[in-house]
DNA sequence: TCTTGTGGTATACAAATGTATACCTGCGGA
DNA sequence: TCCGCAGGTATACATTTGTATACCACAAGA
């Protein structure tokens, strides 16, 4: 009785997916014309999937169906020093929302980083990280600049009048770059990053072509 | 003439706000009332916006307005090897989209992770790694996995009958793990990971109580 | 001064959309 | 056999919602 019918699948299917295409809900007779019933039967199914809590609704308005399927969503578990219970019966401490986890705004713009430079901080060779023009940059951000026509992530530190790009990977040398001299500008200051070990393997993968 | 009126920022901000909190947009009518107008100036103010390409709409539907306010969506510009152009005036390689920037797929999951012991693959603490459920666990994988009670980050290897759970960070010990003896199991494979600076500085600056 | 664009009210109207009702079919269990 | 339930058609209806039109006020340019 949990289950679901081949027919109300159908329905849901075509709902999560016309929403995810056009960005708002079809209507009731959309769906009926998408699955090939009257909009008779699409009340019904829609009131079963509703009473099943798998879509929600409000009465009255136009195109407000929405998609509760909980397994779309991404959840994130707590993290406990000591021992820790399955993850599995677990309750989610959040689900997953990229602005929200990221601490991202708008306006954040990101970059894609070519290069092992900042490792020992988390950045990795195609790793995407996120930036963020502020006012005050200060001692030991990480920051993405640019230095005459070439954009770098480093940490940023003052030495006197110049300023100081240091990398995080012992391999590489600091930048050392005079304002008054050369052509400098600080772009942003890194909020976040994200690595898709998928993707690092694809990298790699290329080479043995 | 590029710019934005007050009024028109605030039916705009209005329908976004409005769209993330209920999942589907106003109507004419409730962008009206929410901003002490009736429904003839709401139409003008649309009207205005939609020639801005602000917004989107689609005639004779209801509910249809989206935000195209491209300052909303987050840009990620391409990388070059040697030198590359102003950031700014560069267009983006892509849109900034979760799912398919971290390479997820629903199904998977996420944990907090608490303490350094991969911070050489890039996985420090507070960091949030996502992860899958997979079939063959191969060895390198960095894998989720629970050990007893507790759950742990490591990368995955074999010695023997044994499996050998290493870390990322010359201060910590490899675990060894005999399934024959030991409760083990792996709950996932890590597919990516997100660090938030922000995040981390404030956890850190939370000791100066 | 005249024109244009923004912003506003009021009102009528048509189309889109959700809702309700009556009636039919087939299936599985009590 | 009878009943409940999923699933279906057909149709009428009320409400929501977008659209159109007329008219007004004001400020900035040409």
């Amino acid at each position: 009785m949990k289950e679901i019918t081949d027919r109300q699948k159908e329905a849901l299917d075509f709902i999560e997916e016309f929403t995810r295409e056009n960005g708002y809900a079809p209507s009731f007779r959309e769906i009926g014309t998408a699955i090939g019933v009257t909009i008779g039967a699409v009340q019904k199914l829609l009131r079963i999937l509703e009473r099943k809590s798998l879509i929600r609704r409000e009465a009255g308005r136009s195109r407000v169906l929405r998609v509760t399927r909980k397994e779309s969503r991404i959840p994130i578990y707590a993290a406990a020093r000591g021992g820790m219970p399955r993850i599995v019966d677990e309750d989610p401490k959040e689900y997953f929302d990229a602005r929200a986890t990221l601490g991202l705004r708008t306006g954040d713009r990101g970059i894609y980083v070519v290069g092992d430079s900042m490792i020992n901080a988390g950045i990795a060779d195609g790793s995407v990280v996120f930036f963020r023009r502020v006012q005050d940059v200060r001692d030991n951000d990480i920051v993405v600049a640019r230095v005459e026509d070439g954009v770098t992530v480093k940490r940023y530190g003052r030495q006197g009048k110049k300023i100081v790009l240091k990398p995080e990977n012992p391999l590489h040398e600091p930048i050392v770059v005079d304002p008054a001299v050369d052509s400098f500008e600080v772009i942003g200051k890194v909020v976040s990053v994200i690595k898709n070990y998928g993707k690092e393997a694809g990298h790699k993968e290329k080479k043995q072509k």
